[in-house]
DNA sequence: CCACTGATTTACT
DNA sequence: GTAAATCAGTGGA
């Protein structure tokens, strides 16, 4: 199984839930973690309210506008770093959040990365998944390689760095859940977009949580 | 279990 | 200036 990305120019919304079940490997510094990917978010560009390119080009989007393949990664809530991966053909910017994943491979590292123990909450959470992965600074833009990751699958070890994609399927797994997006403000928020996909019966999906209420924060008296 | 709060920086208005 | 595709911790039921 070679792992032919094209499929992943058919768009987010289209490839989100092929996502579901595919491992997702990380290699940096001959240090391999691997994921197993149960929620995604679907991303549409200038289409979509709630997407980071709804508004156009930025500094900060400009990953999303380039192909498919590439990982586009951002910096939020002052600490943390989320992970999508372009779909879509170039210019587009759509794209697609990795929620989260149960990790299957280099466990070690995984806690060692959270701070927090193996179990079902490691990679729960986009913010949680990416650092699991060592994902982060630098890795804006980075392309995505098919294929399981050399060491994996009977490969011959000794693997560089770089992200690996296998098992990506062709059809939607039947089961397969979809609701409305977490944390997202606004109509992008609503019901109007159900575009969050995950597996039924999989303890590292995340709990669903609608935007925060916009919190006061300067000047409390 | 649930609700609420602080953390901490960037990008964009 | 302000909101942000979040998370960990705390306190209460």
């Amino acid at each position: 199984m070679t792992g032919n990305l094209t499929v992943l120019e058919r768009g987010g919304l289209r490839v989100a839930p092929l996502l579901l079940g595919s491992t997702l490997t990380v290699v940096r510094g001959g240090t391999a973690v691997s994921v197993r990917l149960t929620e995604v978010e679907a991303y549409e560009g200038q289409r979509d309210p709630g997407s980071h390119a709804y508004r156009g080009p930025t500094a900060r989007n400009a990953t999303m506008f380039g192909p498919a393949g590439h990982v586009y990664v951002y910096f939020t809530y002052g600490m943390h770093w989320c992970m999508n991966i372009v779909c879509g053909t170039e210019g587009t910017s759509s794209a697609v959040l990795l929620r989260a994943g149960e990790v299957t491979g280099g466990l070690d590292a995984a806690v060692a990365r959270r701070g927090a123990p193996a179990g079902p909450r490691l990679a729960s959470g986009p913010a949680r998944l990416a650092q699991a992965l060592g994902i982060g600074a630098g890795d804006d833009g980075s392309v995505l390689l098919p294929g399981p990751a050399p060491g994996q699958d009977g490969l011959p070890p000794q693997a560089p760095d770089g992200i690996w994609l296998s098992g990506i399927r062709s059809r939607r797994r039947p089961g397969t859940l979809s609701g409305p997006r977490t944390g997202v403000a606004g109509p992008g928020g609503g019901p109007e977009y159900p575009w969050r996909f995950w597996l039924p019966d999989e303890p590292s999906v995340s709990p669903y949580r609608p935007a925060a209420p916009r919190r006061r924060r300067t000047s409390r008296l």
